[in-house]
Parts: C-alpha cells; sequence; structure tokens
DNA sequence: CTGTGTGCAAAGGGTTTGCAAGTAC
DNA sequence: GTACTTGCAAACCCTTTGCACACAG
C-alpha cells in the first residue's frame, strides 16, 4: 500500500502543522485555502492516523479531532483541553497516569478534559 | 419541570443499577424485558443525566454509555475502561489525576483506556 | 500504464425532534 | 384536567463507501 504525494495530502498536512488545537474534519476544510471535498479530507485523515503522522482524539461531541504527533510525545498518552465556549481542542502535554487492574491491557487512552480555557475564563 | 414514574424509567433504572458496565442505548434495548422504543430511551438517559443519577461517557466509538453514579464518586472524575474485544465499557474507580494550566477550568472529564480486559487478555 | 487519490452522491450509524396519542398525579 | 411521557417516523449530524474519473510515479 504505498503513498503518494498530492496537493490535498500537502494541504491538510501543512494545516495541522501550523494548528496548536486539534481540528475537525469540518473545521479544516473550512479553513483550508483549496477545496477539499468532506470525504477525501476524511481518507487523508484517516492514512495520516494510520501512519501515526497524527493522532485522533474523540470528544464528548463524539466528533473526531487531529493534531499532528509531536516527536517525543509519540505514542504517548496525554490529556486534552476542550473549551466548551470557544469549541476547540488542545493537546495539554501533560501525560496520562493510570494503573489498570491485573490482567487488563491498554493499548490506548482519549483522555479529553471539558471546560473553559485561559481566553474564555 | 416534574419528573413522574413510569414503567420505562424503573425498567432503565433497575437495568442500569443491576449493570457493572457502562449500557449504550442499543445494548439496553436488547436486555429490557418491555419493548421501549430507541426515542424514549435516550430521553430517559438524558433527563438521568441531567439529574446527575446517571454518568455519561463517550467512547472513541463516539456512542454515548451510561452509568449508574455511585454516591462517593458523585462529581468525581474517574477513568473507564473500554474492551475492543467484548465492546463493554466499565468503570475503574480509579481518580483522574491532573492539572491544567492557569485560568483552564474543568468542567467534566471524558477518560476512556481502550484495550482488552482479564477476561478478553 | 498501473494503481492510488479524488469528487460526487448515497448510504450508514448514532442521536434528536415534531407531533399526536397516552398516562401519571 | 394538565402537563409530562411515549411511540412513530422523519430529520440531523458525522463519517464511510461505491463508483467513475483523474493523476502521481
Amino acid at each position: 500500500m504505498n503513498r503518494r504525494n498530492t496537493p490535498a495530502k500537502e494541504a491538510i498536512l501543512s494545516l495541522l502543522s501550523s494548528s496548536k488545537r486539534a481540528l475537525s474534519q469540518d473545521v479544516i476544510e473550512r479553513q483550508l485555502d483549496i477545496k477539499i471535498n468532506r470525504a477525501t479530507i476524511y481518507r487523508v485523515l484517516n492514512r495520516f492516523y494510520e501512519d501515526d503522522i497524527v493522532h485522533r482524539i474523540v470528544a464528548e461531541d463524539g466528533k473526531q479531532y487531529f493534531a499532528i504527533c509531536e516527536k517525543n510525545e509519540k505514542n504517548q498518552h496525554h490529556f486534552h483541553f476542550r473549551c466548551s465556549s470557544c469549541d476547540t481542542i488542545e493537546c495539554l502535554h501533560i501525560p496520562v497516569d493510570y494503573k489498570v487492574p491485573k490482567g487488563y491491557n491498554v493499548k490506548n487512552a482519549n483522555c479529553v478534559l471539558t471546560g473553559s480555557c485561559n481566553d474564555c475564563s
């Protein structure tokens, strides 16, 4: 399964790279300079996710948000903060600390704190 | 906005009370003895949620799961564990420990660890 | 030229809503 | 009797899929 470079991928990757926040498909579509189809955006994001280029957060609103994986936190679970006022999600760079009962195996962590951020408080 | 006791509410509350797991609407509908409409189940669950009778978890699959609030953990955020093999969610009774940057205000926490549980490992 | 990527439209799955009929109190 | 509840069907929203065409390598 080879991957090809296309304008759509470059645009989405560049947008994610320049954003401090985790973005959802609709926000990405709105912020892109070029018009890219909804389905294409999802396909590109899912490929980035498979290739560990981005991580995916599912928030309380049931929507998926995507953010670039920073090198030093790759495969490292961290908290996310969702501001319900400005409806953005940001990575808090705080590692998630937990212990699970014996026999349990954790593969992924989806931790989102919701409230109001510094700008909105 | 008064609340009335109805067979639907009693049945759903009793099912949630007897379950060790957080349940989604489809599972609730399937496990109920009496037939209750999908929309009604959601309305009852949302009312329970407003009244702090249950808490709501949104998992990576984007679905809502509901579990009875235990007295001693009311308003206390704890981890949840979702087993991707048997597709159940359970409350881990492990408090979520975090600190947020200055000016941030946390109202809710939605923390789900995903992996395989003791039975499925 | 071959196989990956894209747009479009439609389908899918979970959740909510409008409305008329039912029922708790 | 009044206001809350329910069932039904349809609407909504986010995400995925099928298919034909476009295009990167």
